[in-house]
DNA sequence: CCGATTTGACCTTG
DNA sequence: CAAGGTCAAATCGG
């Protein structure tokens, strides 16, 4: 554990000597060391994880760094903070619930949606749902793997079954659908878009829609152990950090972008995408929305819990795969935008 | 054989 | 009606 600390530090210290020293060194060779430290910290926060999630190293490590001093906080902030709401899809849900009817037949869980997505459904619940919608979802932007296959889409932990794949009006590239692999076993309503961006074809847009439940089902393969209920499970227990097949991930999942964010409750989110990272604590902080989609985390409701619960691993994983909104320099070096936003939409 | 992907058709919404 | 989103049959691949 004192290595890992002592790589963060390192880590964060180079950091802060990148931003100092902005024009006074080479951008990339600082990057590459800043990048090379904090694998390292992964790598032996991978090794020595505590098989208790939620106790133990992780806490320890973030509080710590979050107690060195304040360039530290504010790296946290700025890598810690999107990820702590509710609907990021490195982390699932994490709340208490009686398991889902794993039993059902395929049409049973499937029914459960149909309740509201039924094609059949009058328009004002059709629309309440929508409105919903809207506010469950955010979009990132992610980098793609630089070599190997282009056509990947970012690994973000989770496994996900491309369903659809539409050419969109304006954009060059089509723009594919997944749902989670588990939604039908598991009721996991889960879904991304993903679509390179017209300017950047080196950068993904990706949309995420509705948490994951496939993590709280007792029987769920990726069932975490119950900590306190509020905690956060790490995204490692289901398909989460799977073995890389495909040669992007070893060394290329640490493009990917891991935001965890919260919708605000109803009004709450600010018409404001570029949130400073102060600025989503407080608004991540804030109750939960009500929302009967899902909610795990009503009871997570403050950063703080979230934040103790958090294994380093998380730490690492985020400080390379996420930025936050605002405009710091972290964003440029890791080469992931991290345009973490809400999709809000005006009321109607 | 089973699960994932592809892809054209269909549905919903504005 | 156009565009986005989803379905589902066909196909692919381990």
């Amino acid at each position: 554990m004192t290595i890992i600390r002592r790589l963060i530090q390192h880590g964060i210290e180079l950091a802060k000597d990148l931003e100092v020293n902005l024009g006074n060194r080479s951008i990339s060779q600082a990057c590459e060391e800043i990048i090379r430290v904090f694998s390292r910290a992964r790598e032996r926060s991978l090794l020595q994880r505590p098989p208790a999630a939620g106790s133990g190293g992780g806490s320890n490590v973030q509080s710590w760094v979050m107690s060195t001093d304040t360039a530290g906080q504010a790296v946290l902030d700025l890598l810690f903070l999107p990820r702590v709401g509710e609907q990021t899809p490195a982390v699932g849900p994490r709340r208490s619930t009686p398991p889902l009817p794993v039993g059902g037949s395929p049409s049973a869980v499937r029914d459960v949606d149909v309740s509201e997505s039924s094609r059949g459904l009058s328009s004002s619940l059709q629309s309440q749902r929508r409105r919903r919608e809207e506010k469950e979802r955010f979009t990132v932007n992610v980098a793609a793997p630089q070599m190997g296959n282009l056509d990947l889409p970012p690994d973000d932990g989770y496994t996900w079954r491309k369903y659809g794949q539409k050419d969109i009006l304006g954009s060059s590239f089509p723009r594919a659908y997944y749902r989670c692999t588990h939604q039908r076993l598991y009721d996991c309503p889960a879904k991304k878009q993903v679509q390179r961006v017209d300017d950047n074809p080196y950068i993904f847009k990706v949309t995420y829609r509705y948490r994951h439940t496939c993590h709280m089902s007792a029987t769920a393969p990726s069932a975490p152990p119950a900590v306190g209920g509020a905690l956060l499970q790490h995204q490692s227990t289901t398909t989460a950090r799977q073995p890389p097949h495909d040669g992007r991930s070893s060394g290329g999942s640490w493009l990917t972008m891991n935001i965890k964010t919260r919708p605000s409750p109803e009004g709450g989110s600010t018409s404001n995408n570029t949130m400073l990272p102060h600025q989503m604590h407080r608004d991540y902080a804030a109750p939960a929305a009500s929302s009967d989609a899902a909610g795990p985390s009503t009871t997570a409701g403050t950063m703080d819990v979230d934040f103790g619960g958090q294994p380093v691993v998380d730490m690492a994983d985020v400080m390379f795969n996420s930025g936050s909104s605002s405009e710091h320099s972290i964003d440029f070096i890791f080469h992931t935008i991290h345009t973490s936003k809400y999709e809000q939409r005006e009321n109607n």
